[in-house]
DNA sequence: ACTAATGTTAAGAAATTGTTAAGACTTTTA
DNA sequence: TAAAAGTCTTAACAATTTCTTAACATTAGT
């Protein structure tokens, strides 16, 4: 299956747009643009892009804010963000990074060193998707698709639900402390103590109890 | 004995490089750097690092390759290698890539954090050494998986008693003085005299009394 | 046999996890 | 865009397990 994948350009110079748009559209890449963070934000869910490429520095919404209000939407949370800045902006990386960024290129732009960057971001996203299915005992769980069926029936698990039974699964047997899988599942969030106890409980309810296992003073693992 | 640990860090940016290195010599770790994956490789060798930290975002060798790289050779093998990583991507992204990675730390950096991981990651491969699963007699005993086997039945352990029987299987034969047993098990919490007694007593309700032998005046050993 | 050290027990204190339902947020649907 | 449906977190309280203690019993070593 050959996937073609769909590129937003962000800037508010039209020449710029124009000579990255030729670029892109040389490696075979769909492409749309936008001049301004309003009208990106609008292109993000009618184009449905893969990756959005934004610059930093634009008037009025500058590109962290598009990436912020990106970010805010959690069903965009695999669009990768890719942020153009210019060599002199300070620290305009890190504040694109804890804006939620992918990656950043610095101006002025190299044709090849762009699309090998894009290439090699959209390659790891293609990776991730791609994880392989796991299957134990009566219960198979799929990443790509996001399904698992338990006893052949597929089950509904809340996304997550979801990852935490997946984070389980990829080793099963062993106990993964608290700390472990709040730190993986919940990333930075500080969540109250009786969270993870709540998602536990709700998996169970729907695969059974005897898979998931609590090891009291230390954490959880999942067992056949 | 006082381990200094050697680290090794890897990325295209000087920036990133300098503050890098900055906050983790300020900690006492002896720091390299460079600035591609190749010359990354080629340091593995001669600087015989304990830790590499590898962004992952590089143009032409990106840290990935550089990992999976530094894995092929077996002599390699107790390296800890070390992501860093845009965005928080999540833990089956890096499952997948865990082909060698030990853990990942997403920008922006924040120093604490990065001083924390590192010196938790380091602490860690310290206690590996000493971590594996312990098979001795009828007892197979494993820590990352909580379990314990005695006669090959699935015994349960309670926390303390895990870390007590584990503890005196660590070294078996050596005789462990009640000391040297509360100040590992119990750190620096106060107990009274029996309390140690209690747990020995209920470990020898699982697992026989042939194992733990009492050696009066001195502590206590474990023996086939 | 005497004595200091350890063994045994059961009780309850402390720590940890389970369960629910309510409410805030998000996403989807109409 | 409003309503509905679904998701996530929290807080309060329950249930369970673990840990420690204290009292008394037993043992090993001199």
């Amino acid at each position: 299956m050959i996937e073609i994948s769909k590129i937003l350009l962000v800037d508010d110079e039209i020449d710029i747009l124009e000579f990255l748009s030729y670029n892109l559209k040389k490696e075979g890449f769909i492409v749309d643009t936008c001049n301004n963070g309003k009208s990106a934000l609008k292109k993000v869910s009618s184009f449905n892009p893969d990756l959005v490429i934004l610059d930093v520095m634009m008037p009025e919404m500058d590109g962290i804010e598009v990436c912020e209000k990106i970010r805010e939407k959690q069903r965009y949370d695999d669009i990768l963000i890719l942020f153009l800045t210019a060599r002199s902006e300070d620290y305009s990386e890190l504040a694109g990074f804890s804006a939620g960024a992918d990656d950043y290129i610095t101006k002025p732009i190299k044709p090849k060193l762009l699309v090998s960057r894009v290439n090699a971001i959209l390659k790891r996203k293609r990776k991730k998707k791609n994880d392989g299915p796991i299957e134990i005992g009566d219960i198979h769980i799929n990443k790509s698709n996001h399904k698992i069926l338990y006893l052949n029936n597929e089950i509904h698990l809340a996304r997550k639900e979801f990852n935490l039974l997946y984070y389980l699964m990829t080793v099963p047997g062993k106990v993964f402390t608290r700390e472990e899988i709040i730190s993986t599942i919940w990333k930075d969030a500080i969540v109250g103590e009786r969270t993870i106890d709540v998602h536990i409980r709700k998996i169970r309810e729907k695969i059974g109890s005897n898979h998931i296992k609590t090891i009291k003073g230390i954490g959880y693992k999942f067992d056949i």
